[in-house]
DNA sequence: TTGGAATGTCAACAACACTGACGTATTGTC
DNA sequence: GACAATACGTCAGTGTTGTTGACATTCCAA
């Protein structure tokens, strides 16, 4: 039986018993829900799903990405990958060029159109984010940033730090 | 376009650019990988997914709960819901009861077995939450919540608030 | 130059979500 | 008592997204 009365150990430690864990994964549970929701509604009358919009989120955010590196990203399988690549290359919403250098790459682009797709992805997104920060403040948002990057597994963190390299 | 320099409209305000909001986002898909990774081993394991994972943690949450209770909190047609209680009252984990009261109903109850995958799946699963909870200090684990909190769906939140009732 | 490693593509399959339709038992209402 | 509504289960069909396996191309190094 687990101690459930650390807060006779140090009025510090209330934040580890088991019901805050508890509720902290129920948290976690309910607002990725409500963070995956507006995206997914844009995506679905496009006829597109999640594995869509991560694509071309970090082909966004670092263009001219290769596959290899969206596979490390997004932690798929390079099958799995390639089948939302060919629809999004397919619809003219990215662009695959090969690597001048090693031509055995594919270097990977937003089109105009793609652009679009993403700004609409990213605004909806954004916008609920937004107003849970500011609803949440300033010393919350620091304090959420730190927890989340404290969950991430150390292979994936360290691609989160390379992306926050471009700010 | 929009505007990046939000800081020069006030000093508290630096949280709120494009930028930050974007590395919230890219935070929180990372951190939640992490978040399922570990249950999620346990699972494949034993033939399951992540949806039966839900299923036992929300049926040990509120033992008793009926079907419809479970549909709205988990989010999903009673199709799916369906196929996941089946297999877990078919190999033994959870028992379905006709309702006293109602006998429409069926109350939902994690078995001996059904309450040993619970554990171990809430074992592994706290314990990465423990762990960054503890590296990120209760003042982050305080602003976490907030901005989880403030990330739901209003409906998923009064779900969630009537979970805390029961501490 | 040749064989192995890396990169990406095609094909088939499994898990799990969805919609739609239907059946059954029970409840509540007119 | 008749009848609509509710709660649950199931069958059939579809779509997204993940998987493994097989294969072509390209690069590099022995």
């Amino acid at each position: 039986m687990r101690d459930n009365r650390n807060e006779m150990r140090g009025p510090n430690l209330l934040f580890l018993t088991d019901e805050q864990l508890r509720k902290g994964i129920e948290a976690m549970f309910f607002a990725y829900r409500g963070f995956t929701a507006d995206p997914d509604r844009v995506l679905s009358v496009k006829g597109y799903g999640r594995a869509h919009h991560r694509a071309v989120h970090f082909i966004q955010r670092s263009p001219g990405t290769t596959v290899n590196n969206l596979l490390g990203i997004l932690g798929v399988t390079k099958q799995s990958l390639n089948r939302v690549l060919r629809s999004l290359i397919d619809d003219g919403l990215v662009e695959s060029k090969v690597g001048t250098q090693d031509k055995r790459e594919r270097h990977l682009y937003l089109t105009t159109a793609g652009h679009a797709l993403e700004a609409e992805l990213a605004e909806v997104q954004t916008a609920r984010v937004r107003s849970a920060y500011r609803a949440a403040g300033p010393e919350a948002v620091q304090g959420f940033r730190t927890v989340l990057q404290a969950m991430m597994d150390t292979e994936m963190r360290r691609y989160f730090d390379k992306l926050k390299e471009k700010e």
